[in-house]
Formats: C-alpha cells, structure tokens, sequence
DNA sequence: TAGACATTCAACCATTTGGTTGACGATCCC
DNA sequence: GGGATCGTCAACCAAATGGTTGAATGTCTA
C-alpha cells in the first residue's frame, strides 16, 4: 500500500532522496537536473526518484521527452502526526529547519 | 553519528520497531515483555531494540538480571522539525493520531 | 531521416537487513 | 551449589537495497 509509513519512512531514510527532497523544495526540476549534483549515474537517481514516487513523496509528470519532478509534501502529513504523537515538539522552528537542511545538504557534493 | 536523521528515518521504517515504540509509550518495559506480543525470536526482538537504542529512540537500563526498556521520544525532534519544514501540517490532532496507532497495532500479532 | 537528448530497463554485484538457531554469561532464588 | 530466567552473541541464511553498466525507448531538432 502506498503512502504507507513503511514506505514513507524508508523512503525518508537515505540521505540522497532527503536531499532530492530539499531541492525539490526550491522548484520542480527535470530528471537529469535532478541528478545532476550527485555524484551518481542517472540510473541510480531514476531509482531513487522512483522509490520517492512509490512513497507519493513526490509526483512526476511527463511532458514531451522531459519528466517533471514535484514535490507532494502531503504524504508526509501521516509520518508527521505519528511523529508528534510522541511529544509534543515545538511549534515550527524555521532556523532548526534552516540548520537541518544545510547538514543535509552538506551531504550532497557541492 | 547516532541521532542522524538517517539512523532514526531507518529506525522507524520498520513496523515492528514502530508498534514496540507505541508500546513503550504506555510504559517502560522489560525486554521479555516488549518481545511478547511478537512472533518471533527474542534475539530478533533484542536486535530491534539495539537499532532503536542506536537511533536514541529509547534507552535501555539494566537493573538486576532484567534490562528495561524506556522511550526517548525526544529523538524523534530532529526529524519532526525536517518534516515540518516541508508543510505546515495541522496541529497535531489526537484523533487522527489514534487511529494511526491502531492500524499500527494491527501491524502485530495479538 | 538521422542524430542527439532524456529516461528507463535489464542484468549484475556487494552490502545491509531481518530473521533463525544454539551456545553463552549474568543474575536470582531454593 | 544448582537450576531457572533474562538477555546477548555468533554463525548462518534469504531477501532487500543501492549502486553499476550497456542496451533500449521515446522525443525533439537540424
């Protein structure tokens, strides 16, 4: 079943798919520019890309030879709300948000 | 590095460790008695409680011949406020939490 | 029509994961 | 001391994961 939390959180697990996920956060972006600041074959990135697709993590959209990579930030909402039922974490901090996405980024080459 | 988000992104992709941490929430417990539930090995069981413990998702303390096991829910902060970053998920919503727990539930044996 | 480009497919590989079993080290209690 | 109990360790196994390469498919463009 889709948009499981098995799915989400394994999906959630790998470093490379987490940063997938933060630049996605900037715009949506084709395949190839996807997987252009990895240091991995574009196989690799299609296989990420799809796992993250299984999770409903993110859509792609063909249009002409290009797929379009958008982000589903939704299907994070169950995995969320699991989360939270474990204590009360505090209300959105966005420069904590600032900091984890720069380590997460520091993952990724460049 | 423990508390990564990748240990504890990991650590919860599996339904088993994920229903022993919505048992620990009712109460600190004992490893035999976590294990219970189960149907499967102690060792098995032993095993996931090592993964957790190495996400910092619960600690373990041994008093006498019995090790008990205690949540840390505050592990889980890091990865909340990741995913925050992705949406503004609704306050958390106790309803809609319980009914996670339950399909978790369901996810093992009993 | 012929390339070039965008993406996936298929086969393969090494490592990790989630489980088993049996032996072992502590600890409790009679 | 000796037996039951608690939990881990070690060796093993099958399946899943994350990567590779090379060929194949579909689409745009000169």
């Amino acid at each position: 079943m889709a948009n499981s939390l098995d799915t989400i959180f394994a999906a959630l697990a790998d470093p490379t798919r987490r940063a997938i996920l933060s630049m996605l956060l900037e715009d949506d972006m084709a395949v190839t520019d996807v997987a252009e600041p990895f240091e991995m074959s574009l196989a690799a990135i299609s296989k990420h890309l799809m796992i993250l697709t299984r999770a409903g993590l993110i859509a792609q959209e063909k249009r002409g030879r290009v797929k379009w990579c958008k982000l589903e930030p939704d299907a994070m909402k169950g995995a969320s709300v699991w989360m939270q039922g474990f204590g009360q974490f505090e209300p959105v901090n966005l420069d904590a948000f600032e900091r984890f996405l720069e380590t997460e980024l520091d993952t990724a080459p460049e």
